[in-house]
DNA sequence: ATGAAAGCGCTAACAC
DNA sequence: GTGTTAGCGCTTTCAT
């Protein structure tokens, strides 16, 4: 069984004994009398006749399908908002075309220009750039939105958040309510654009009448090893802080290491919260109180809002969707100074 | 400042003084003399020019992609995966479709369908469907690879695989040699086609010389609740099981959660341990003791094995890559009867 | 080294 | 309702 060419509409056509454009109707559908179309998809099942993609695409000039760019497929949150954008372009019909940037803009960049070249719809990003990189990003791309982060200066491209100040409000109110006056925010490194969480932090402390010591918030890579330095400086640095407030999980692991390795007990010594809600929050001991981002929701709304949306482009401001405090165990109340 | 058409070669020429030939040249690496190269160059450069993958795919009949199918995206392991084949397609200028068939093999069907239709160069999947799906699947494909999991009638088809036989045999021997003897065992659900972790567990232990329990033996679908049931089952109905050997991570979290609900200690009541080394496993108290798969290798490997190796398929079985014993501490020596 | 021309497989007028 | 035809943007002989 020698393997032909792969079959072309020409060959169901001439199988069917029909014209080529009889044949495109029945797929892509357009009104043809019932007899013909079961003569043409006879055809096409005998011949395992599949339309190309590429024949279509170049005659319409676009793929079908939409572009995601994330920092990290692994980091639970960008999976969970890959997750959502699956799940709506498999609504639409689109399929998605996914990579990683790995925080590099230039690596950013290429994989715009690859997803240009391909005649993507549209892309979703998780922007790692910056606005001049994405402003020269969006003039080449038909459209673009941007889900999970956004960079201030580009308004006129939509965006899906989570509500980031919100979050941190609740939590800080939260531990604030707990009686602790002493709180370490852990925060995203200086260059940050969005630095979201820190103000909220800031804003929600000084609303609450509690002084800000510049010495309790401090800065760090999301990284692993970068974000334990910071952690531990915190930690021992001040062993009068009660509660961390760690704005994301990889910093939030890096306090619950640090508090094991400096054997301060949970909530006891030291109260722990952070933003995200990760699987291992519930598993660790004591589970973690933390606020979860709908990362879901956010890739969903996104492709939604790229693929169905096109009109709204940009009107009123990024999407911010709610965000939900869950409390579990690793707060306490205050009690005395842990030594 | 209108939008104007999309430019194409045509433009290109046109704007540089040359012949579309030559402009195809330029982008594909043809040979051009330095000077007119630098003329379309420039001209490119001028009018936003992005060759369409479209037209060039059409002509050359394959897309520059390839296609690849996991269960989950948000699963640890697979998010792995697919950063590994990320990686290499990065390496050998492919994109990626990535999309998630849940466990539905109708709909795993329909992503393979979709990938076909689009042209892919080949397409990588950890299989849910039967091997009657992947034989008529593979026909339909230009070459398929599995990944991190396969199908043993289907030797055909080129794998990359954890060595699950190895891993859990590693992990049977370690908690066997801290004199467990009542080792339960939470398997996956009886219609898995891969029972080799079953397998290897009884297989370990008749070698040990240790009498397998068929009670000990249990199988659930790893999805949250059933994983939970099963555990539950197991712990509730015989206490005197002083060690569990979870078969995934969602079995190892839920036996977690039940020694955490019946107040078990770990180690000292019963020692846990399991397969996959997520990154909850080392914060939760105490650490898993785990086998870790190399996610990311073997991702990496299909789909160098997909797209380099085209000769190679499928010729000696399926590539097994080494798994990785990582003790913590969640298992202890066998004391007492925990009650 | 470069250009002209023939498709790659499809859709969308347009005729009938 | 159905067939004919003209491209969509590109690569690739084949001449020059």
């Amino acid at each position: 069984m020698a393997q032909r060419r792969t079959p072309t509409i020409k060959d169901v056509a001439a199988s069917a004994g029909v014209g080529i454009a009889t044949v495109s109707r029945v797929f892509s559908g357009g009104s043809v009398s019932a007899a013909t179309r079961e003569r043409v998809l006879a055809a096409a099942r005998d011949l395992d006749y599949r339309p190309s993609a590429l024949g279509r695409g170049l005659k319409l000039r676009r793929s079908g399908g939409i572009g995601l760019i994330v920092p990290d497929v692994t980091d639970p949150f960008c999976a969970e908002l890959i997750a959502g954008v699956l799940a709506c372009a498999r609504t639409l019909g689109e399929h998605v075309i996914v990579d990683a940037a790995h925080g590099d803009p230039s690596r950013e960049a290429e994989i715009v220009e690859r997803l240009v070249e391909q005649r993507v719809d549209g892309v979703i990003a998780q922007p790692a750039g910056t606005e001049a990189d994405w402003r020269a990003a969006a003039r080449v791309c038909s459209s673009v939105v941007f889900a999970g982060r956004a960079l201030p200066g580009l308004p006129q491209i939509p965006a899906v958040l989570a509500d980031d100040a919100g979050g941190v409000r609740s939590l800080t109110e939260y531990l604030a309510g707990l009686g602790h006056r002493r709180i370490g925010f852990l925060g995203a490194a200086p260059g940050s654009p969005s630095r979201v969480r820190e103000d909220a932090f800031r804003a929600t402390l000084a609303q609450l009448g509690v002084p800000v010591e510049e010495d309790l918030v401090v800065a760090a890579r999301p990284v692993g090893d970068a974000a334990y330095a910071a952690a531990a400086g915190l930690l021992q640095r001040r062993d009068d802080v009660t509660a961390v407030l760690a704005a994301g999980h990889l910093l939030g692991e890096a306090a619950v290491l640090v508090a094991r390795e400096l054997d301060l007990r949970v909530p006891a010594d030291v109260s722990i919260a952070m933003v995200d809600d990760v699987a291992w929050a519930e598993l660790c001991d004591p589970p973690l109180t933390a606020v979860a981002r709908p990362a879901r929701d956010i890739g969903y709304r996104a492709c939604e809002m790229l693929l169905r949306e096109p009109a709204r482009r940009g009107r009123g401001g990024p999407v911010l969707l709610a965000t939900e405090l869950v409390v579990r165990g690793s707060c306490g109340p205050l009690r005395t100074a842990r030594r």
